[in-house]
DNA sequence: TCTGGGGTCCTAGGACCC
DNA sequence: TCTGGGGTCCTAGGACCC
């Protein structure tokens, strides 16, 4: 049985959501069919996605929105707030729709999952690839672009150039070594999936351009070059798998929670408010892994873009007992922030990074420890978790986050939660 | 006026132990 | 006098990802 599994050819599909905040825009709003659009990060701060009519306009991802003013108005670039609540929703429905096609789905971020694919011997991958593509179009409205080969690595790469090279129309497949090859020649280092700034110059430096020439490169060269993950691309670019699908992701070993405010903030008072809300936050990510953490750590800064005076530090600080119960994690949060904070500068950000992470049962208990993160904090919290996923985040909040939040992120463009508040699903009419 | 947020892995080097 | 050397743990820094 085993031997037969591992002589079944295998290969990895990744599908990946073309501009997927850009579309999911697009999914409630037909009218924007065809015409340029931007979503900017929190704060309206960055572009961070584009329709492809967007893109045509010159527009790179990443520029503060401020500098292509210009650009939206003479172009009428239609320009939305980020809205990670719909955003989630519908990723997960197109997660949802892959799971059809394998068992074996690795979600690799919000907009991307790769597939394990086994048995494939007489399966037209071509045919498999462009049914993954019409079914996720249909059941939920996102375009996506599909690369299948042997590796997880060719996979991405495939899917790059379905992207990049019209001839492929979305789909990809990398199967044999003449359009390995022919693919491969064509795409840049830069493009490869673990090569970013730093290696991507010293490669070039070596007159390494194009993924073939990385392809043939020693394999000791390339791990002293570039570790072992140096090593294992080019390993996984000849065809030899490095990578498995990971379906459970592992739990986090540190949770960070910050954010730029939509303006600067000088008053300690404000500073404690966004950082209990920011904590708030971060307890339930750590209680929905189901862990406590040991330790926190507390950070803060001024706006280094301005010429103004700077200061910015941050405190770590070991909890008397590992818990996830927000009450304990807000009172400690803020004692520390009263060690860093110093008076008359305009800070920009602050945060929370909740470390020392281990799962709630593996925690082994003192014999005479006293309990703190005990059954009955446990429960409440666990209460209050259901409510506010069931009612909308925030129906339930703590005191210490402040009610009014001068403090919180711009967001004038925002789209309609249409998928998950009964207040503002779209009518029909 | 206006410049995102949240993660992972690897390695080198120091501290410490025997 | 000789200033060893292997193992482990931790941290900081550098690389990467979306």
């Amino acid at each position: 049985m085993v031997a037969m599994k591992n002589n079944m050819k295998r290969y990895f599909a990744i599908v990946d959501c073309n501009n997927f905040y850009a579309s999911c825009e697009r999914v409630f709003n037909p009218k924007l069919e065809g015409k340029p659009l931007v979503v900017l990060s929190n704060n309206d701060g960055c572009v961070v996605a584009a329709s492809a009519e967007a893109k045509a306009l010159g527009l790179t991802l990443g520029t503060p929105a401020f500098k292509n003013e210009e650009l939206f108005t003479r172009n009428n670039v239609h320009i939305f707030s980020s809205n990670y609540t719909l955003y989630g929703d519908l990723s997960a429905r197109v997660m949802e729709t892959l799971r059809q096609f394998s068992p074996d789905v690795e979600v690799y971020s919000i907009d991307e999952a790769f597939l394990e694919l086994t048995g494939m011997e007489h399966i037209d991958l071509q045919k498999l690839g462009r049914r993954i593509k019409k079914t996720v179009q249909k059941w939920t409205g996102i375009p996506v672009s599909v690369g299948i080969a042997p590796t997880k690595t060719l996979a991405k790469v495939a899917n790059r150039a379905s992207k990049k090279n019209t001839e492929f129309d979305g789909v990809c497949i990398l199967d044999n070594d003449e359009e390995i090859k022919r693919v491969l020649e064509k795409v840049e280092v830069d493009d490869i999936w673990g090569v970013g700034w730093q290696y991507a110059k010293m490669l070039k430096r070596n007159s390494i351009y194009n993924a073939y020439q990385l392809r043939s490169v020693h394999h000791d060269w390339a791990q002293k070059k570039m570790t072992i993950m140096g090593l294992n691309m080019v390993r996984e670019l000849q065809g030899i798998p490095c990578f498995k699908i990971e379906e459970a992701p592992p739990p986090k070993k540190a949770i960070v929670c910050s954010r730029s405010f939509g303006r600067p903030v000088e008053d300690l008072g404000e500073l404690k408010e966004a950082l209990a809300s920011y904590v708030t936050r971060a307890g339930e990510k750590l209680r929905s892994q189901n862990s406590v953490a040991s330790m926190i750590q507390v950070f803060m800064g001024t706006n280094h873009f301005k010429d103004e005076p700077q200061y910015s530090n941050h405190t770590i600080f070991e909890l008397p007992v590992p818990t996830a119960y927000t009450p304990d994690l807000i009172h400690f949060a803020l004692q520390n922030i009263e060690r860093i904070y110093r008076k008359g500068y305009r800070y920009k950000k602050v945060g929370v990074m909740l470390a020392g992470i281990y799962r709630d049962s593996e925690h082994q208990l003192h014999l005479f420890e006293k309990q703190k993160y005990d059954k009955k904090q446990k429960e409440l919290m666990r209460r209050i978790d259901e409510m506010n996923v069931r009612m909308g985040k925030d129906t339930i909040s703590y005191g210490a986050s402040g009610i009014k939040r001068p403090w919180k992120m711009r967001r004038q463009k925002l789209s309609p939660s249409y998928t998950t508040d009964w207040l503002q699903i779209p009518p029909v009419k």
